[in-house]
DNA sequence: TTTGTTTTGTAGCACTCGCGACAATATACC
DNA sequence: GGTATATTGTCGCGAGTGCTACAAAACAAA
């Protein structure tokens, strides 16, 4: 049919992201990220139509792998209770990363009004969050009614308060990290919702 | 001396920070900051030096007018319980307002690596923040000792726990906003705490 | 009024932005 | 090998970036 794609596009899509979670959404412009990437204008913009498409399909894959480790911690724990402190864990870890481009979770970097506003990319964030939303509340119900929680334990409560408190770690992160500080205070705060 | 200021420094102010409000520390440029202020460069390059320091001014009369009013409501409450209510119900109507530049809290907005590159902002924010902490710390402190809070109540690791959850809110409010959900999910957060 | 100081508008600098046009190049199918 | 199709690098567009130089203008003190 054709001519092949002369460069290694995951890998091409790996440093990308990389760059876009090093610098932000409105940070990373396109000559450093085609330098990131290896390739000029023309392969950019014959595989990924736009900045906007590009920075989609580098959120998609960071959720295809560092979302998924956090799924897998949340998931691969004997309980819900037990999923949810590591997926706490994860997290710190995430946070004591050295290697990591930035601090914060490019997912929890992107829910900003400049990105939200491109609709593509608001929609696909949405989704995540409902999707992660969901995963937890299934696996609190389960352990609801296996009896290792109250009966009067409300998961579509409790969920989204979770969510909540993570993505204002992440920033508070940014100010200031030290983990056992953080290690108490998501106890303090798991305990008192009864987790 | 010498020639007088010609235009109005603190309604051009207000001006600016509602811009920078509405488009971010990133996301506003010269231009338009200086239409939205109505004067030109030399004015704007003679009473402010530069676009960092120009945001950080907006930032210290943001917290001068907006801040000042949390704070009021931490402290007129009755009690720090009731101040902390209060506090959040102030956010929440923030959160309502129609007539506000942008959902997020300027100051909440600011928590984002580029604007904590710059260290004269970096420094603002972090003095800002342990303001509030501080405050609200001392407010709990004074409950407890009037017996109004148990002892094992531990003020210092509750209140950053709430800063967390605040910083979160604001984000989360981007991508869905109910408010009978919030203040549901608020009142389940501070009644674990103990609040 | 003169003098010295500060504010203001204008013009433009050197640079970057995302993006597209286009010809050269390389590949798969016939 | 010929041909159709897709990929690639180069060049540059038009608009915008923060910022500064500079002269004209306005004011306070002498």
């Amino acid at each position: 049919m054709a001519r092949t794609l002369e460069f290694d596009y995951p890998k091409a899509l790996e440093k990308a992201t990389r760059l876009f979670w090093k610098l932000g959404y409105a940070g990373t412009s396109l000559r450093p990220l085609l330098k990131a990437m290896g390739i000029g204008e023309g392969s950019f913009y014959n595989k990924l139509k736009s900045m906007d498409s590009a920075y989609l399909e580098c959120l998609k894959h960071y959720t295809a792998t560092v979302g998924q480790r956090r799924g897998k911690a949340l998931f691969s724990a004997p309980t819900g209770r037990a999923g949810v402190r590591a997926l706490f864990n994860e997290i710190l870890n995430c946070l004591d990363n050295p290697r990591a481009p930035s601090k914060v979770c490019l997912m929890a970097a992107s829910v900003t009004g400049e990105v939200l506003a491109e609709p593509s990319l608001k929609k696909f964030i949405q989704q995540e969050i409902s999707k992660m939303s969901e995963a937890m509340i299934a696996r609190l119900k389960a352990d609801q009614q296996a009896g290792l929680l109250p009966p009067d334990f409300d998961p579509a409560t409790v969920v989204p308060i979770i969510i909540t408190y993570i993505q204002g770690q992440w920033r508070m992160a940014l100010i200031s990290y030290n983990r056992p500080q953080f290690e108490k205070q998501i106890d303090v705060f798991l305990t008192g919702l009864g987790l």
